[in-house]
DNA sequence: AGCTTAATGATAACGCATTTTCGCTTTGCG
DNA sequence: CGCAAAGCGAAAATGCGTTATCATTAAGCT
């Protein structure tokens, strides 16, 4: 990760533009607008660099592929469309998690997910 | 899944006794303590078929391999322990989710994951 | 512009969970 | 008890996401 390559370019465009977790093979298909030829090695090196740089974060998601988005966002959690597939973003959580810990279990951290119909999928139910 | 094995009794056995979400490998280990020659593609067979028994429910959990527990309980999700790896259950859930996604999404459900140290874990630190 | 070398991309290889194969074992009906 | 067929286990095969290989391309310093 030391040369400024129109792949590099390409790929950390698409995040900053798309604005939403992203699996490697959305970033190659959304890079390839940007860089037609980019290949999936070059994707899954960069994201790698990204991530070791600290300008991605890693998103988790059930049964699905591991996906990355920008790194520095508030406190936030992801919901995952079942009609599309996309992961989006949403914000704020519960207060009251702490309290639903058995007792004597320690809690570190949460996830919360949340799965249904995007903006766009919904609409299109008309 | 028709005729009834020591196998199957045992397996079947593994998951009432123990009462957590279970891999397909903790069931292999715990299952040898009472079948003890059984092998992983029995588990995998067998846990397909109480499956579509509807006797045990699939857990996901992210970035974990896929996880079975009895099915026919109250709502719950899961707490994940950083320390051994297991996963258990707990009880109750936060009522406002449905407030936290944005305009024009629908929410179908939801999962909340909780990370930290079980009590077994989180008391072995004194 | 020339040159060194990091970066790329096609493809092979890998890791891991899961499924299939196949010869042997066991269930359970007759 | 005898026997047909379901079930078993070890190991090979599969699927899929990810990583390594290696010949070629192209940054970017001089």
């Amino acid at each position: 990760m030391e040369r400024d390559t129109s792949q590099r370019r390409a790929i950390r465009r698409v995040f900053r533009e798309i604005g939403r977790p992203l699996s490697p093979q959305e970033v190659l298909e959304n890079g390839r607008e940007h860089a037609p030829n980019l290949g999936i090695a070059t994707v899954y090196r960069s994201v790698k660099g990204l991530m070791e740089e600290g300008w991605l974060v890693p998103v988790e998601v059930p049964g699905e592929p591991q996906r990355y988005e920008l790194s520095g966002k508030d406190h936030h959690h992801h919901f995952s469309c079942k009609a599309c597939g996309r992961i989006f973003d949403f914000d704020g959580c519960p207060s009251n998690l702490g309290g639903l810990v058995p007792p004597g279990f320690e809690m570190d951290d949460h996830e919360i997910y949340i799965y249904g119909r995007c903006a766009e999928c919904a609409g299109v139910k008309v």
